[in-house]
RNA sequence: GCGAUCGUAGCUCAGUUGGUUAGAGCGCCGGUUUGUGGUACCGGAGGGCGGGGGUUCGAGACCCCUCGAUCGCCCCA
């Protein structure tokens, strides 16, 4: 029979397990416990949607739209495409959904997102982020929350040596008229710039701030600074902003290049980036920023909502992951050892095992290959403690070892114990 | 989309300038030793070298294509 081909996991996509997968899950529970102390209310989206809802808040002309989304059409010729982010699928939820009922309203979720790029590292064609949003809500102590919030998230991952980038971006028309200055600014030195740069002159001047080619930086020095710009609202928004931030005890430097790349993008815009030369910095090559956000006050417009002030943040899963180093499975706190193939003794470590498992005691049981290896291996697997059961000439012999500490949680099981012992294995 | 590096047993890898039946460690399975124990020893299963084509008397090693991985560029919602 000829041998039938594995078929390979799809490219960009990856299976997580063992050490990995904890530190995963690690990353999960403490956005949720985090999530809970903030008060964010859980919210759960499709994978998928219409592609216009990401093309209208993106931007339709876009590359993300035209090449970097991962669209299909479905069997009736719709187009549709898997959630290349949150924020576009949330908003649309609270259109359809009737939420502005609820306005302010702050909410968290996690899960799966696909882009259809070149995979790299800390970057996946499916990966995984946590997300939270506060839609409705105009006033900068919004943006403090959630930063807040951010802050410690990463604080208690126990990720160190990682600070927030904040810069504002100001209202509609600082912004404007900011970008007009630096695409005047740029222009005028064109020929000196990347090739990259001259062609995000006419697409997106704002990036060129964050070029990390030389021969840009020179310019970005003296370019123009959104600062001068800034009208009296969006100056003292900022400033609410960062005096909240600090009475909130969160730690910021502005970062006046930071920028965001989509048109919607309003006053706050930030990044949490690990430090130059720091450990974070080292683990994550040129993926760096391991959380990002800003206000987004022109999305839900552009779904055809009402004019709805929105700020919200996410940050990938596998980055954090990567960041919060090693969380190894933890060993057994019990290992039932069945040292004889007699029927009566493997009953007897199987009740032990269901008696540990419903008070609430983690436990495995070793029953097969070798009986003389199988204690071998309940030591090797580090269990806290160890209760070995064999056959000596017709009755069930036990033993039970490990530190205090570990038999002490095993106190509800001794009657357990004794009374499998009393029964008696058959020859 | 572009570039560089890489792809050999379940895992980590070694395989001289192309040459007889492809190797090691770990893991797995079995046995011996020990006998209250994570030891040591012996043995076993398991791959035909990502896939396809080519050069050659002969290719895991060379060439082309392809798939995938890694890292970087572009992009980064």
């Amino acid at each position: 029979m000829a041998k039938t081909k594995t078929p390979q996991a799809i490219r960009g996509t990856q299976d997580i397990f063992g050490a990995e997968a904890e530190s995963f899950a690690f990353v999960v529970e403490t956005f949720e416990r985090v999530r809970k102390l903030y008060r964010f209310r859980r919210a759960e989206m499709p994978v998928f949607e219409k592609t216009e809802v990401f093309a209208r808040s993106i931007g339709e002309t876009t590359d993300i739209v035209s090449k970097e989304m991962y669209s299909f059409e479905d069997r009736g010729g719709e187009s549709l495409t898997l959630r290349p982010e949150f924020t576009a699928g949330i908003a649309r939820a609270y259109l359809t959904n009737g939420w502005q009922q609820h306005a302010p309203v702050k909410l968290a979720t996690h899960g799966p997102l696909f882009r259809y790029e070149r995979p790299q590292k800390g970057r996946y064609r499916q990966f995984h982020q946590i997300d939270a949003e506060i839609i409705g809500a105009a006033e900068p102590q919004a943006d403090v929350e959630l930063l807040a919030m951010a802050d410690q998230v990463i604080r208690e991952l126990g990720i160190e040596g990682v600070t927030l980038h904040l810069n504002t971006l100001g209202d509609g028309d600082s912004r404007e008229a900011w970008r007009a200055a630096l695409v005047e600014h740029f222009r005028s030195v064109k020929d000196e710039l990347s090739e990259e740069s001259q062609e995000r002159l006419e697409k997106n001047p704002l990036r060129i701030l964050d070029s990390k080619d030389r021969r840009d930086q020179r310019f970005v020095a003296d370019a123009p600074k959104i600062d001068d710009f800034l009208t009296d609202e969006a100056r003292s928004f900022f400033d609410a902003v960062t005096s909240g931030l600090d009475a909130a005890g969160v730690k910021w430097v502005r970062a006046e290049s930071l920028v965001r790349g989509l048109d919607y993008y309003r006053h706050t815009a930030f990044e949490f980036i690990p430090d130059e030369g720091s450990a974070a910095a080292d683990a994550l090559g040129s993926q760096s920023t391991i959380l990002g956000g800003g206000r987004y006050d022109g999305l839900i417009e552009s779904l055809g909502g009402p004019s709805t002030p929105a700020v919200g943040w996410a940050a990938g899963i596998e980055r954090l992951a990567m960041l919060v180093g090693e969380k190894g499975e933890e060993p057994a706190s019990l290992m039932v050892v069945v040292e004889s193939d007699a029927a009566a003794v493997r009953e007897a470590g199987q009740k032990v095992l269901n008696t540990a498992r419903r008070v609430g005691i983690d436990s495995e049981m070793i029953a097969t290959g070798s009986p003389r290896k199988r204690y071998d291996k309940a030591v090797k697997s580090g269990a806290a403690a160890i209760l070995s059961l064999s056959d000596e000439d017709g009755r069930i012999a036990h033993r039970l070892k490990g530190d205090d500490e570990a038999l002490a949680r095993l106190d509800p099981l001794f009657n357990a114990i004794a009374e499998s012992m009393s029964a008696s294995p058959q020859t």
